[in-house]
DNA sequence: TAGCTTGTCTAGCGGTGCTAGCATGTTCGT
DNA sequence: ACGAACATGCTAGCACCGCTAGACAAGCTA
């Protein structure tokens, strides 16, 4: 086993070209549009060298959702210091994790619906993972009060997230957005 | 265009005997497991019978929710008003749509999920789903305090669903699923 | 009974994720 | 410098999917 620099240099690139291209396409069209015949048109290979990369069409959108949780938690953090109270806090974040799984639905899908190659809620998770659910106790650990915040934070990160997949799905209508987000973050900020 | 009565009846029980087909390989297995030719095969006729039915696959899972639906409502409504204080009644409640999501996955899926053939939330939606919010409203209404109740128990709603399915795609330990819940119901239950 | 309608089937289309096996290109030991 | 060994990417194909056109049989009407 020879391991040549620029061929390994080459290949890691190529690997991340087909990462995002699949963003790319999956942004534009959802992750069904993302057919790895068309994945691999559009980078120029033939399909199976996606199998050289990845050990199918799941753990290519788990390494996208990868990249995107790193991007999420980023996002979240976004101004997230600037907030006078804890509700602002609250309010701010859970504006944030809406804003991102508008403008990145396919990554939210990635992370949150689908491909679930992903262990959640484990040591052993992705650094990105664990990162992601930092940033989410940073701002709803303080007003747990007398809850383990851990289960707290669990529990409003499960309620955003219904509001997102309901909304997105057309099952609860969109208008009413900010007075649902409103009361969510009031019933949770009492702990504060 | 002449309308047997007797064909009518053998055809709309074939019709039903399609939807609890397809329910049941769905409970077994999960709706990727219901394939139309499977389904046909069950039902001893082949594919196209399925499309003299219903105008594809979507259409059967939409009508496998619609059942589902009524079912849920009634077990949501399953001991509602033994409940003692409206934080009980709501707490009820929750348990109620966890231990239906629990028993029957498949529907769950079906109605909440996936196959979104159906309105919701709009003045033509199927009756069974108008029936089922109305379920969670009579409970979760009386305790939305200053806010309107039907945003309130859409808020609601969405967070035992984001608990549902975080936890039944393993993005949520199941369990601490209790302590979650209450949680949940304490900080909602305060209107009251 | 003849003809028409209705219903059901076989066969097939274009698509999916994935893989076996061949041919090319690269590297290494002699 | 050359032949063997290896790595790499390709073509072609598998088994499956949802769905449909068109042939054929069964039933009803006149």
């Amino acid at each position: 086993m020879v391991t040549n620099p620029r061929r390994e240099r080459d290949r890691s690139q190529r690997e991340q070209l087909i990462v995002t291209t699949a963003r790319e396409i999956a942004e534009e069209e959802g992750w069904d549009a993302v057919t790895t015949r068309r994945l691999a048109a559009k980078i120029e290979y033939s399909q199976p060298v996606l199998y050289s990369h990845f050990s199918g069409k799941g753990a290519i959108m788990a390494a996208a959702a990868l990249e995107g949780c790193t991007e999420m938690a980023a996002d979240m953090r976004k101004g997230a210091g600037a907030a006078e109270g804890s509700r602002e806090a609250l309010l701010r974040l859970a504006e944030n994790y809406f804003d991102f799984a508008d403008r990145k639905p396919a990554l939210y899908d990635a992370i949150f619906i689908l491909a679930s190659e992903l262990s959640f809620a484990s040591p052993d998770s992705p650094e990105p993972l664990k990162d992601a659910f930092g940033a989410l106790l940073e701002v709803v650990g303080p007003v747990s009060g007398e809850y383990d915040p851990g289960l707290y934070t669990e529990t409003f990160w499960a309620a955003l997230h219904g509001l997102v997949t309901l909304e997105r799905s057309r099952r609860l209508p969109a208008d009413a957005r900010t007075e649902r987000i409103g009361m969510l973050v009031d019933r949770f900020a009492v702990g504060g």
